[in-house]
RNA sequence: GGUGGCAUAGCUCAGCUGGAUAGAGCACCUGCCUUCUAAGCAGGCGGUCCUAGGUUCGAAUCCUAGUGCCAUCACCA
């Protein structure tokens, strides 16, 4: 049980005795380091029902505690703050409580609601980016973390697999590609179509200065190049099933789909269920029509559907073309109606995407409410700021874009380098060692994305490579090695961890400490799924490898004479180590044994 | 112009529902490997919490106005 349920009570019950005053709520925080104590009690707020000075108030709660709680121990009272010593025996019987519980702070049995999960949803037409790579980590990530705080999950993703773009990629393949696939160029599928695209993009660019120098207006140009009217083309065909168009569709999509699989399984990041644009792109039209009948959607004279939702704030919003087709909110209310027939458990949906669509998401939970779903209630766009060069955006027309791939890469054998330098490996193999590089170079990309709040936009600058040292991925790694290397040489020496520390022992300050963070867990891993932000799990677990660190630095484990002192220590380092995994399992980040 | 987001140390970031002297890492400077892995630990240097008002016993945090950066406001996706 948590102390400040325990104290809540208590300190109610104190107020009640001493002033005969009923208190609506107490106010705890954990005590700043430089005072002495555990918990404090904030006196401040309750000057509302008890008149008097803070300190006379303080000290005469405290005493109360000190004599009728047995957790509390000592108090002391600073200004208008009562800081209580909460017992060793407390947090002994805590600890014993939890020592052995293998899935410590994850809630494992799943609520009979579910939620799905959207991320990556990537376009077909080039390769994934740095962008991507946020993407795909922290919709993986908040995925974990939903089902560890106990929610059934689904998570899914909706490939953008039609469209002009594809055309784009498909019509330059046609003209310039003299026939290359992934099998005779030894590029990755996506690779190779990328660079189709880019060819369409510098084809069409050429085409509209040729116009231009011939007297053409640069608007006009870029409206009439032929090169865009023949794309433009392909995709009646395409809609139309035309078969060569289809077919050719088909070769290049599997090329890409190809190697984006190869990309997401280095990323460590995957999906229980697909959806493809081309199989949803005309769901949603019967809604709109359920919805013009039922009044939440009106008909202009032209023929087009709309929505107004001025009202709420916002302005008009299209939902179906004059000409009857579908626009990308038709689309969106669909496919959000199908998954729920899909899986008719879902009660709510996480869409993770850029902050730059923010608005559309706005749109689209608010037009699913107006329809009447319930489920509409539990929508959330799970936003997060843009990846940002030196250079400013990313854009892969231009070239100017970090690819996922190369940085994994680049990332690896940074790693290498640094632990060649160190050469602590000796007795690892070969292949041995390539695992431990990729997991440190991942671990070291994944945490410096996710410790940065979501909404925030990074910056992102490929001249300094991503850190190493200090608040890091490795450095959580290292401190998980450290431990396993003790655990071991504790085996060795057959220190008996079976053993419970008895209940009147004294605790070493930083074992307080420790135990006192390990006390965290459960917290943050609920606190992170309600925010959707494994940043907050990541600085938890900064913060535990700190402590831990700092611990290790000043308390002998096991060179400590008292057995039972000693098999604490053991303990509460396995502990630590057990925390670290699971968090970080939160993250996608694997952790070694040696590093 | 309307709307939304962001602004904290030289740099990258924490700071939960308002609470004590605003915290980490990097960089720079000192110490600590004959003792459990120095990718570590201990310490130093470094702050107009964008600005101005307001609410409060108390504001980096809440409110208002302004400034800067980003996004968005299409019968594009």
């Amino acid at each position: 049980m948590n102390i400040q349920a325990i104290l809540e009570n208590k300190v109610k019950e104190a107020v009640l005795k001493i002033f005969n005053a009923e208190l609506p709520s107490v106010e705890f925080q954990p005590t700043r380091k430089d005072f002495e104590g555990d918990v404090t009690v904030v006196v401040f707020p309750m000057l509302r029902v008890v008149k008097g000075n803070p300190v006379q108030i303080g000290e005469q709660i405290g005493t109360f505690l000190k004599d009728e709680v047995a957790e509390v121990s000592d108090f002391n009272v600073v200004k208008g703050f009562l800081n209580l010593v909460v017992s060793d025996t407390f947090y002994i019987n805590f600890f014993n409580g939890i020592k052995d519980e293998s899935n410590y702070g994850l809630v494992t049995e799943s609520a009979s609601d579910a939620v799905m999960v959207e991320y990556s949803s990537p376009n077909t037409n080039k390769p994934l980016h740095l962008g991507h790579i946020r993407n795909n980590l922290l919709g993986y990530s908040v995925a974990e973390i939903l089902k560890a705080s106990g929610k059934k999950v689904y998570k899914t993703q909706i490939i953008n697999d039609r469209g002009i773009h594809i055309c784009k990629s498909m019509l330059a393949w046609q003209r310039f590609g003299n026939g290359e696939t992934p099998e005779n160029t030894g590029l990755k599928g996506d690779k190779l179509v990328g660079n189709y695209y880019v060819a369409f993009d510098k084809a069409y660019k050429a085409e509209i200065a040729e116009m231009v120098v011939d007297g053409v207006d640069e608007k006009e140009a870029a409206k009439e190049a032929p090169i865009l009217l023949e794309a433009q083309q392909m995709l009646q065909k395409w809609e139309a099933g035309d078969e060569e168009v289809t077919s050719l569709w088909k070769k290049m999509n599997g090329w890409v789909y190809k190697g984006f699989e190869e990309t997401y399984k280095n990323m460590g990041v995957d999906f229980d269920k697909l959806y493809y644009e081309s199989d949803t792109y005309l769901l949603g039209k019967d809604v709109v029509a359920d919805g013009l009948e039922k009044g939440v959607f009106y008909k202009k004279d032209d023929g087009s559907v709309w929505i107004d939702l001025t009202e709420e704030g916002l302005d008009e919003k299209i939902v179906l073309r004059s000409d009857g087709t579908a626009v990308y909110m038709t689309q969106d209310i669909g496919t959000a109606i199908q998954r729920v027939k899909d899986y008719p458990d879902i009660m709510g949906m996480v869409y993770t995407v850029g902050n730059e669509q923010d608005y559309h998401f706005k749109v689209l939970f608010l037009i699913l409410k107006k329809l009447g779903f319930s489920w509409a209630e539990q929508l959330h766009h799970l936003s997060y700021g843009m990846v940002d060069l030196p250079s400013g955006k990313m854009k892969s027309r231009e070239g100017t874009v970090v690819d996922a791939d190369d940085l994994m890469v680049d990332m690896t054998s940074t790693a290498r380098e640094l632990s060649e330098e160190l050469g602590k490996l000796e007795e690892y193999s070969h292949e041995e060692k390539q695992v431990l590089y990729k997991m440190v170079g991942m671990g070291a990309l994944k945490y410096y994305i996710l410790k940065v709040d979501p909404k925030k936009r990074i910056l992102f600058n490929p001249e300094e490579s991503v850190d190493f040292q200090g608040n890091t991925g490795p450095f959580i790694q290292y401190t998980y090695a450290r431990i396993q290397s003790i655990l071991r040489k504790a085996k060795d020496t057959r220190v008996d961890v079976s053993t419970t520390l008895e209940v009147t022992a004294e605790l070493h300050p930083k074992e307080k400490e420790l135990i006192k963070q390990i006390q965290l867990f459960p917290e943050t891993i609920q606190l992170a799924a309600a925010n959707f932000s494994p940043a907050l799990i990541a600085n938890y677990v900064y913060d535990l490898v700190k402590e831990f660190n700092s611990f290790y630095q000043q308390v002998s484990i096991l060179g400590e004479a008292d057995e039972q002192k000693k098999a604490l220590r053991v303990q509460l380092s396995r502990k630590v180590s057990e925390v670290i995994e699971s968090g970080f399992k939160l993250l996608g980040i694997d952790v070694p044994e040696r590093m």
